[in-house]
RNA sequence: GGCUGGGUGGCAGAGUGGUCAUGCAGCGGACUGCAAAUCCGUGUACGCCGGUUCGAUUCCGACCCCAGCCUCCA
């Protein structure tokens, strides 16, 4: 069975068709750097990891790009909360981040992009929306017009007359629609900023991707990944804002979103102060279960998150390694935990199999099992438990 | 209210029109000097009500309930 992938902006799984079969193009949202992530922060850049690896295998050159967001309000009252630089704070978070989900042995993406390493692309791109006819500049600020875009909501799958019956924020005056976001907006003297053509100022949350896709993937790409919260409105304006600067519909052919992590059934998220940071769950567990844990239901599902989880995981975990100890005593094929099995390893199929059917990380572990089974009922068994998942 | 996606055994969580998910936990047994590990066996599970069908947890309809998004968010 090939790759079969489900799409968010269809609600279909198809098979995975890449524009260009000789490189394939992947962009994952990724963390703003103004704080240690949570579990929930962790679980796309797990699932996505398997994604990265599962592409891997089958295509000679995939190009997985993900960036961070350096430029936020949540960092500015973060660093001046603590008397630090604003850049530095966000350094010492992204560099946080690459240490947190490395020891969930997740491969680093191939480039990982700040935004405000890309400002001119995103005026660059701003200004190309507005002589096309999908922004405005208005009282320092640069807004993309909805109404310029008729597919504007078909990625979330909402109506825009739905999006102002739902508004709740009063709309700033300046607006012509209520659904119409920042591009661009005004800064104050002692928050960052840059110069354009609007005056002093800084961009705003959906911009950057746009452009860091524009540079380092180009306008059409295979596979946009991140949670379900970014769908609306995130993923949907950056998906206007492409489509618009690019004059052309096709900017992403499979989005992925990956379900929430729920504790006491409701969403973890720093909003409501239920989070457990993952620096907090290194110290007491091992990097491999918690990847095991936030791997034990399907990317798309949300998942109930508790300590007993963990202790399943662990226990699961172990009757896997204890397969392993057993078919391999010296620790001669198997070394404790290789990085990513070799191209050409074998992988068992049904583990294949299980991957290839959008991601599905429950059943492949299913099969490990049964390997695991196998390999404990048999005398000796070169079984190659290749544990890339 | 609108738009998505769900409701499966003690827990987590797959899947399917008529035999088994899987793991953890529990119980019984085997092996072992004890223990660990391992093996074997074990449970009226599929939200509720109708309908289609020889047969539905699986298809259709209504209902109830839950989560996410509609505001920063993986």
């Amino acid at each position: 069975m090939t790759l079969h992938l489900h799409d968010t902006r269809t609600g279909e799984t198809r098979p995975f068709e890449p524009l260009d079969p000789a490189h394939v193009t992947v962009y994952v949202c990724g963390p703003t750097v103004y704080d240690r992530i949570h579990v929930g922060n962790a679980r796309a850049a797990v699932v996505f990891d398997v994604l990265y690896r599962v592409l891997r295998r089958a295509y000679p050159r995939v190009t997985y790009v993900r960036n961070f967001t350096d430029v936020d309000d949540k960092i500015n009252a973060a660093a001046a909360a603590e008397g630090v630089p604003i850049a530095e704070l966000a350094e010492r978070y992204a560099a946080a981040y690459e240490a947190d989900v490395a020891a969930l042995g997740t491969l680093p993406p191939d480039l990982a992009p700040r935004a405000t390493h890309h400002v001119a692309e995103m005026i660059a791109m701003i200004e190309r929306l507005i002589a096309g006819g999908h922004a405005y500049a208005a009282e320092g600020h640069v807004l993309f017009a909805v109404e310029s875009d008729p597919a504007y909501g078909s990625l979330s799958h909402r109506a825009l007359e739905d999006m102002i019956a739902g508004a709740r924020v009063e709309v700033a005056p300046y607006k012509r629609h209520p659904a119409d976001f920042v591009l661009w907006k005004p800064s104050t003297p002692e928050l960052p900023g840059w110069d354009s053509p609007w005056g002093r100022g800084r961009p705003g949350w959906h911009i950057e991707c746009s452009a860091m896709i524009e540079k380092h993937l180009g306008e059409v790409i295979d596979i946009h990944g991140g949670g379900r919260d970014l769908v609306f409105p995130h993923h949907e304006n950056e998906l206007a804002q492409s489509r618009c600067a690019h004059g052309r519909p096709e900017f992403v052919r499979y989005w992925l979103h990956n379900g929430m992590l729920t504790f006491d059934g409701e969403k973890m998220s720093k909003s409501l102060g239920n989070v457990v940071t993952l620096a907090a769950l290194l110290e007491q567990w091992h990097g491999e279960v918690l990847r095991y844990a936030l791997l034990s239901a399907h990317y798309r599902s949300p998942l109930s998150w508790s300590e007993d989880l963990l202790a399943q995981a662990r226990s699961s975990m172990d009757r896997l390694h204890g397969a392993l100890r057993d078919a391999d005593p010296e620790g001669a094929v198997f070394t404790e935990r290789s990085p990513e099995p070799a191209a050409d390893a074998p992988l068992d199929e049904a583990v294949v199999a299980a991957l290839d059917d959008d991601l599905g990380t429950p059943e492949a572990l299913a099969a490990l099992h049964a390997l695991a089974g196998a390999v404990h009922r048999a005398e000796d068994r070169e079984t190659r438990l290749a544990l890339a998942r």
